[in-house]
DNA sequence: ATGAAAGCGCTAACAA
DNA sequence: TTGTTAGCGCTTTCAT
């Protein structure tokens, strides 16, 4: 169907070489340059990328793996990189693991098989064993919003721990003691840095942490809601609770709706993640955001640089020690942090009098 | 780096040809076959299908072209369809318009360039200007969400006019006779079919549909409140609201908050699409859900059938009607319609002695 | 059922 | 600078 470098070179009366050059940046006498530009035009040319891809062994297609599609935070980030990644020459295969470790193997396999030249992974299971084959053959991976340890790797993520930390400082200043936590899944490793966060603000204020004030939600909407529940339930005294993701701050709202809670007067609440729901709340939600288009931004970057560092060197070196830092993977890693932001709502009551002065000791 | 049907052919002793067509579904000894089964696991073996790609003109790639990525209604569709067309040897190429008809054209011709073998299209812009391409090569198309007339394709559909028709339906027969719409842009599919059901439903009723209750809110969040504001403004009288999209929903309940509105005692609303966000509102809202799974499998169902149907066929015809109906596009072009449902919340208020019946004339 | 050979559209030596 | 040539890994006649 569409023309070929043969037709060009046919039409201009020039070398197949002297077309593939010129394509790829080479060199041409300005007037072979018009030639070959006015064939294009006329013949409606574009490269093959099939071909080409088959020749370099490059694919110029990027995978991104995530847990879910239908998330915003995830769902930001990836339209933001995409865009990146096209407007870079890059096609961009997403796979929705749906937060589950076998799919998301399945989709590494995939991916890897497809020969995207590199990938995005915010990982849910185990790094190792899907990726593995990604490390071996030199294809660049970049983990955005979560890191484990398994793999060496860039790194994008956000101060999760300050970010709870900043979140929880301001319930205790504004005089709550009992605060709840509704937390993430344990293994993922935003949770771990969230529930740090938590722990550290209530420490630096001198409250002891209580286990029975941290209910695991999951990072879902009917986890939020489940949490919620039991976390109402088993604290009578609690006056104030951290919802940390946006899935289950929905659910916790959603809960508080059905037990006729009114915030803040009986509970305060500081959600997570989205600013249109937040603003959408009765009263509006104080919340934690993220910075999702930077987060894409800096994925983005650190990955066309990979590709870019990479561009020149053959692929796949037949790599000794398939995991090993010894090739070479962990001398350079890039981990980078960026900030969170906190969205004032309504939903956080000063408490006049904090029992914590004068009744606690 | 990985094994290729020679390395297959060689450990095996056996012809390219061989190993190809085995690979293909053709027969073989079955002493071969052990054989060559063998051999692909040991030499670890993936068919590479950038090569095929090349020789057979097919990359085994669907591009998803939608208004916006961060959008649940769309989200929920595109990982369905995303893991039934994987799970079928698709890949897909999600791209994100953010409901620019510019961007949309890039996107279709950035899908083109990059040879997917199919489209999946929820049109933003003239798709004639950005699908011709694709008609003229025999690939197939098929729309979701929203049909357009200049090319002729299968759509998969939900009856929006029946949607909006129900939905309006119910705010008469709780008695309410001033009920505003907040509609999408006009020349978007949805928006004139919701606005039409809207109009229908009330007109049974014996009730003049009138200018000053229908609002424009474009679909978005921010134009949701705009008009929710202005309809609030204009109408002093308005009891209801129906609002019909889900992002206009969001932003509806947002101004409805601010504005200090009780729903549904000073305002009946409905809205739009997303279950979760409905049970988080405060009150529960009466929504109109589309189903997202289903538009999602009848999508991937059809498309999967034109490319089966077009697999024998040699690639792109020459076509020397590009959009005319003569080359057999529109000659059995499916249409799928699917149901809409309701849920229902407390968001209705049901009118006791209905102003209509007394003190209308 | 199997093998030999040609070629998909491109790039990359190497020569000229 | 430009042209010639040899593949990339696969499928596909066409023989055998």
């Amino acid at each position: 169907m569409s023309a070929t470098i043969k037709d060009i070179a046919k039409r201009t009366g020039l070398g197949l070489a002297t077309i593939s050059s010129y394509l790829n940046g080479g060199n041409v006498r300005e007037k072979n340059r018009v030639k070959i530009e006015e064939a294009i035009k006329e013949l409606n040319f574009e490269v093959n990328e099939v071909a080409r891809g088959l020749k370099t062994n490059r694919t110029k297609m990027i995978g991104i793996i995530i847990p879910e599609m239908n998330n915003t935070f995830f769902a930001e980030i990836i339209t933001e990189a995409e865009d990146i990644l096209r407007s870079h020459g890059y096609a961009t295969m997403i796979c929705d693991c749906r937060s589950d470790a076998k799919r998301e193997k399945e989709a590494a396999d995939f991916l890897f098989h497809r020969r995207v030249d590199g990938l995005i992974i915010m990982p849910t299971g185990p790094a190792r064993i899907s990726l593995e084959r990604f490390v071996e053959s030199g294809r660049p991976i970049v983990m955005i919003d979560r890191k484990r340890d398994e793999i060496s790797c860039d790194c994008v993520l956000v101060d999760n721990d300050g970010a709870a930390r900043d979140a929880v400082e301001r319930l205790i200043h504004a005089g709550h003691r009992k605060i709840g936590m509704i937390e993430g899944p344990e293994d993922v490793y935003t949770t771990k840095e969230r529930r740090r966060g938590y722990k550290t603000a209530l420490e630096n204020a001198g409250i002891i942490p209580e286990e029975r004030l941290i209910v695991k939600g999951n990072y879902t909407i009917a986890g939020g809601a489940a949490a919620m529940r039991k976390l109402r339930n088993d604290n009578p005294d609690m006056t104030a609770v951290f919802v940390s993701n946006y899935e289950m701050t929905v659910g916790a709202m959603m809960e508080i709706n059905d037990l006729g809670i009114s915030v803040p007067e009986e509970l305060s609440v500081i959600g997570f993640d989205n600013i249109d729901f937040a603003k959408a709340a009765v009263p509006r939600l104080s919340i934690v955001t993220q910075p999702t288009k930077e987060i894409a931004r800096e994925a983005a970057a650190v990955l066309l640089q990979r590709l870019d560092e990479r561009s020149g060197k053959t692929l796949s070196v037949p790599s000794a020690h398939p995991l090993d830092s010894s090739s070479g993977n962990s001398h350079n890693v890039k981990i980078i942090k960026l900030k969170t932001k906190f969205m004032e709502g309504r939903s956080i009551k000063k408490l006049e009098d904090p029992a914590a002065e004068s009744g606690e000791k």
